[in-house]
RNA sequence: GGAGAGGUACCCAAGUGGCCAAAGGGGGCUGACUGUAAAUCAGCUGCGAAAGCUUCGGUGGUUCGACUCCGCCCCUCUCCA
């Protein structure tokens, strides 16, 4: 694919106009840096789940954004920092992970980074900072590192304030000053000279910064993305189901391009700019469509960003199935699926325990309530009794069709054993 | 270590011996209306077919009966050291 705006403008107001930028330390420096240098940037991922989600998406698109031009990112996942917990943008001390959970976080993010990211022949380079951070001596770090730190200013961030009053331990406490020493770590072993991160890594980006200012006597920089809310002020890429992960088997291909599908309308222009590759021009002519037009809009952006994380057959799949199931197609195939023993039609199977079995309610006394206002559906019709059975007569020739609410589906196979 | 205030369901927050599966708000879900959007309105929101069971930091008591009273323990916050 020819990135047309790289071609055309430099990639520090790409970024801009694509809406990847909140603060930096100098956007004149970095805009220069990043047109006449190639340099090396580092970003870092902690370990606190098996998987990443459409938070993280934001910067892996924007390293993309950056290696495409050549520029050659560290990804540094925090096997060492998440024995801490940053404490940035929490209210409540995080819970402490065992070491060996963190472990085999780190290694699925790895293996999950490396569908974006090209590792290959060093165009970029992973790292754990478990490697330096787990075998600290603790006075040595204190005397090089510690003592370049102002409790002072420390306490001044905004990220501590509101921790200040609800109550901050030690340990969190030093989580900048470590996060501070990767930053000059990777200065030393690769010359990294720019640290990217979300808007709230503002403050441990600026101490790395600091650090090897202090330490090394050289001006590194730091650019953070903006935290990405939805139109109507809820934290971008949350759900009542949870995070939208990127593991398929955490979230599969289908719900996450319905995820995207069903983004607010005020926020498809947005989107299109961060998380797909879509030129500034192709993004312009689809904001235009208006009302129900702008549909149009979501079913591109919902099929370029999956097409980016799971593949362009997952997405095509996903893309035929939500029209098979809102509009009047007929795949189905990459709905969620069941499959069940024809034998447990013959004497009826409960429809409370069948949605309650598929995942589509949570309890029967769910699926239940649910019967009772109208919500549950088999092969598109509504079921008004809830003692409703499922038999061998409900069988089409795409098995059976379970729908809980408007949007949620499942499909059933029958099998004779 | 001392003094005080607290720990209630997804979150915030009432409740202070039975009428409490626990007010209210937020969030979420379902329905109507729509465009698989937003806004609005209505209903629902522990588990169980039911009897009933589990739930108010933990644990032992008192009581016919405890979220509510008593003992011990754990945790959080504020002030003092």
């Amino acid at each position: 694919m020819v990135d047309f705006d790289i071609m055309n403008n430099n990639l520090f107001d790409v970024l801009k106009e694509r809406g990847f930028i909140a603060q930096t330390t100098s956007d004149e420096i970095l805009s220069e840096k990043l047109t006449n240098e190639q340099i090396t940037f580092y970003n870092g991922y902690d370990g606190t789940a098996s998987s990443l989600h459409v938070g993280n998406l934001v910067t892996i698109m924007a390293m993309l954004h950056l290696q495409r031009a050549g520029h050659r990112p560290i990804v540094i996942i925090g096997g060492g920092t998440t024995m801490i917990g940053d404490p940035s943008g929490k209210t409540e001390m995080r819970q402490m992970l065992d070491e060996t959970i963190i472990h085999a976080n780190a290694e699925a993010i790895k293996t999950q980074l490396n569908r974006y990211i090209n590792f290959d022949n060093s165009q970029a380079i992973y790292i754990n900072n478990a490697d330096w951070l787990l075998d600290l001596n603790y006075i040595a770090f204190l005397r090089d590192i510690g003592r370049h730190f102002s409790v002072n200013r420390m306490l001044a961030a905004e990220a501590y304030k509101q921790r200040l009053e609800r109550g901050l331990s030690f340990i969190e406490f030093n989580y900048q000053i470590l996060q501070a020493y990767d930053y000059l770590e990777l200065y030393r072993r690769y010359g990294c000279t720019l640290q990217v991160g979300g808007d709230d890594q503002w403050g441990n980006l600026l101490a790395g910064v600091d650090l090897i200012r202090r330490i090394e006597s050289v001006t590194v920089h730091a650019l953070t993305y903006p935290l990405l809310t939805t139109a109507d002020g809820a934290k971008m890429g949350k759900t009542a189901a949870g995070a939208v992960w990127l593991d398929p088997d955490k979230l599969s291909p289908y719900d996450f391009y319905q995820y995207w599908i069903n983004c607010d309308d005020r926020d498809v222009e947005k989107l299109l700019k961060i998380f797909t590759f879509l030129s500034l021009d192709e993004i312009k002519h689809l904001a235009l469509l208006q009302g129900a037009e702008l549909r149009q809009a979501k079913r591109v952006l919902a099929y370029e960003v999956t097409k980016i994380t799971h593949g362009e057959s997952e997405a095509s799949a996903a893309a035929k199935t939500s029209q098979a199931a809102f509009g009047t197609g007929k795949d189905l195939t990459s709905m969620p699926s069941t499959i069940i023993t024809a034998s447990r039609l013959e004497t009826g199977l409960s429809i409370l325990e069948i949605f309650n079995e598929v995942g589509l309610t949570k309890s029967r006394n769910q699926a239940r309530r649910m019967i009772q206002q109208g919500g549950i559906y088999v092969n598109d019709e509504r079921v008004t009794d809830v003692q409703a059975m499922l038999t061998s007569n409900d069988v089409t020739d795409k098995g059976i069709l379970l729908r809980a609410g408007k949007k949620k589906y499942h499909r059933i196979e029958v099998k004779n054993e």
